[in-house]
DNA sequence: CTAGGGTTAG
């Protein structure tokens, strides 16, 4: 629109005082803005301190603004006022200029302008802002008892914002304490305080105490669990909310759907969809890349892909990352590669995370020469800097093929040292091609940078294991011993009726144990009847004495999850599965089968990908 | 006359 368009009515005259007011709020360029700006100075309408203060505002804090603008207009401005001040030192915030802000307040105190309270919350987020906001802020609380305006609600909930940014958490609870009739905002930065703490039990304690509770403060308590993975009690939130009659927000949504992307209990996440329809819930960006990704995670992909048709017209790079890193994660690397062109064609920029996911299912998939495309369009087209991931996912995509040499290329060009999922991906490329060689070198790197993680002993014990080293398998085994590291438990869950349904190795706790067991049985018999022999050639170096007791493979979480799946619904039905490891080879090989012989797809989410196994093969072609 | 706290992709 150009501003001749904007022009008034001859009615409305533009030496009425509030037409270039009014037409402020209509600019849709900073030009306009500008014009309007150059009549208030014909006008003198400038040296209204109303009319100068909203012309600052529009400068510095709306979208179409300028900061500089901004500034200018507050150096030309005769003798400003606190006001003035106060909205370009906002504008410098949404900037994220906190030095600015900090240099703007000097000049103020210089100029002689008294600050007030708002002055205040605008240099407390300031602080917030910096990397290092402990020294400046106390300086800032020192002011502010200076200027006596530490009484003031909205100065104390932005200190006791301000101090649990920085973990210090006994100033916030003084802070806290000591004031009189804090409101709910107050209450719930103290709740963040303690879940930045990672103090779920203080975190409980204050929220049963408060006296006003509202949607920020069940949000604060859902995402809390999420975040420190306590799925079960972050559900438990939920329904408590929806209990007190307090409506979820869309903020709420996405967490809710986070707790159920990590469950996998798809019946939840799709409680949740139909939520969004009868209430009539925007599914903007964020809300619909949860979504899509909420889907994907519970192996889902026509529910992600539903969703992702119903955000057309509002599709922003997540909502397209999450798209692609589904189809990818969900073995269709090929339709992950094909999206991201059409995410091209749609003219939307992809960024880092687009390339992490399109090279994932590159790699994934084996598509070498795609992959190499996308790796050089990357840098040369978008001129994204590929990062740690990046050069890991062209390491994995060149180790998948056995392209050995290719795979070193990228570790000797690339401008940083290798990370252990890097050796990982070369390692297990090694065993998988036999190159005993490379493979020793990379699992000895691996084991160095990642010596906690019981799988990097594994990796590099199979290598041993199949250029015939004993010795060293032994070695291997006993570092770990004595490193004191632990293979955590396997476990499985599967959701039925809207329960969440956990199994351990050999779980026995089950109220269905018996016919869980004798279904196992009879899976164990129809497998033999099909040809079926255990496979034991992994290297089974972390298990101890007393869990090989009760560990018969036979017996694997996954297998009565899959069980009880089994038993517990109708034929024919989609079994969905999460486990917190990687499947075994053993299983795999038993659920492709399975699969086959009870004619159910199974769907198995592993700690890294999906498995969904139909009529004997599973889509990641036995690539994991 | 005008303003002010939280969530998000492998």
């Amino acid at each position: 629109m150009s501003f001749a368009q904007l022009s008034p009515p001859p009615s409305l005259s533009l030496s009425t005082k509030q037409t270039p007011l009014s037409l402020l709020t209509l600019c849709t360029h900073l030009q306009e803005a500008n014009q309007v700006h150059a009549h208030m100075i014909k006008s003198s309408q400038i040296s209204h301190t109303y009319s100068a203060s909203r012309l600052a505002e529009f400068y510095a804090v709306s979208d179409r603004g300028s900061l500089e603008c901004a500034e200018k207009l507050l150096s030309s401005v005769h003798e400003p006022y606190t006001f003035i001040w106060n909205i370009v030192l906002r504008g410098n915030l949404k900037h994220k200029r906190p030095f600015n802000a900090f240099q703007l307040f000097d000049q103020m105190l210089n100029n002689s302008v008294p600050p007030d309270h708002f002055t205040f919350t605008f240099l407390l987020k300031a602080c917030t802002q910096l990397s290092d906001p402990e020294r400046i802020g106390k300086q800032v609380h020192c002011q502010i008892i200076k200027y006596g305006h530490e009484r003031n609600v909205y100065v104390e909930t932005k200190l006791i914002h301000f101090y649990a940014v920085c973990g210090l958490l006994v100033d916030a609870h003084k802070v806290f304490d000591e004031s009189t009739d804090l409101g709910v905002v107050a209450w719930n930065t103290m709740l963040e305080c303690y879940a930045n703490n990672r103090d779920g039990e203080s975190l409980h304690l204050l929220f049963d105490r408060m006296p006003v509770r509202d949607v920020v403060s069940w949000n604060t308590m859902i995402s809390f669990y999420v975040q420190v993975g306590r799925i079960k009690e972050a559900m438990e939130m939920f329904r408590r909310m929806q209990g007190s009659g307090e409506k979820p927000n869309v903020v709420t949504l996405v967490s809710v759907l986070s707790a159920v992307s990590q469950s996998g209990a798809l019946a939840q996440g799709k409680w949740i969809h139909s939520y969004i329809k009868r209430n009539g819930l925007d599914l903007d960006e964020n809300l619909g890349s949860a979504m899509i990704n909420m889907y994907a995670k519970c192996g889902c992909l026509e529910g992600a892909i539903e969703v992702f048709n119903e955000t057309k017209n509002k599709r922003s790079a997540d909502t397209w990352n999450a798209m692609i890193s589904g189809l990818s994660t969900n073995g269709q690397s090929r339709k992950a590669v094909e999206l991201f062109g059409e995410m091209e064609s749609a003219g939307v920029k992809p960024n880092a995370i687009t390339f992490s996911c399109v090279l994932n299912a590159c790699s994934h998939g084996g598509l070498v020469e795609e992959g190499t495309v996308c790796f050089r369009k990357m840098i040369e087209v978008y001129e994204i800097k590929p990062d740690i991931a990046h050069y890991g996912c062209m390491v994995d995509l060149f180790g998948r093929v056995g392209l050995f040499e290719k795979a070193k290329e990228i570790l000797k060009t690339m401008p940083m040292q290798p990370d252990a999922v890097m050796w990982r991906a070369l390692t297990s490329a090694c065993r998988i091609y036999k190159n005993t060689e490379m493979g020793e070198q990379a699992g000895l790197q691996l084991m160095e940078q990642a010596p906690d993680d019981h799988t990097s002993y594994v990796l590099l014990s199979n290598i041993y294991a199949i250029s015939g080293k004993w010795d060293r398998v032994h070695k291997v085994r006993k570092m770990m011993w004595e490193r004191g590291v632990k293979k955590p438990p396997g476990s499985s869950s599967i959701e039925l009726g809207g329960i969440v349904h956990e199994f351990v190795v050999g779980d026995a706790t089950h109220v269905r144990k018996k016919e869980i067991y004798m279904m196992l049985d009879e899976m164990g018999e129809r497998l033999k009847l099909a040809g079926y022999e255990p496979d034991t050639n992994e290297v089974l170096l972390d298990i101890d004495e007393e869990e090989m007791k009760h560990t018969s493979l036979a017996h694997h979480s996954e297998k009565l999850a899959v069980a009880f799946g089994f038993i517990s619904t109708i034929p024919r039905t989609t079994i969905r599965v999460v486990k917190n490891l990687r499947v075994c080879n053993d299983c795999h090989s038993s659920m492709k089968l399975l699969s086959k012989i009870y004619s159910r797809d199974i769907i198995i989410r592993d700690s890294n990908r999906f498995h969904h196994f139909r009529e004997g093969l599973c889509s990641c072609m036995d690539f994991w």
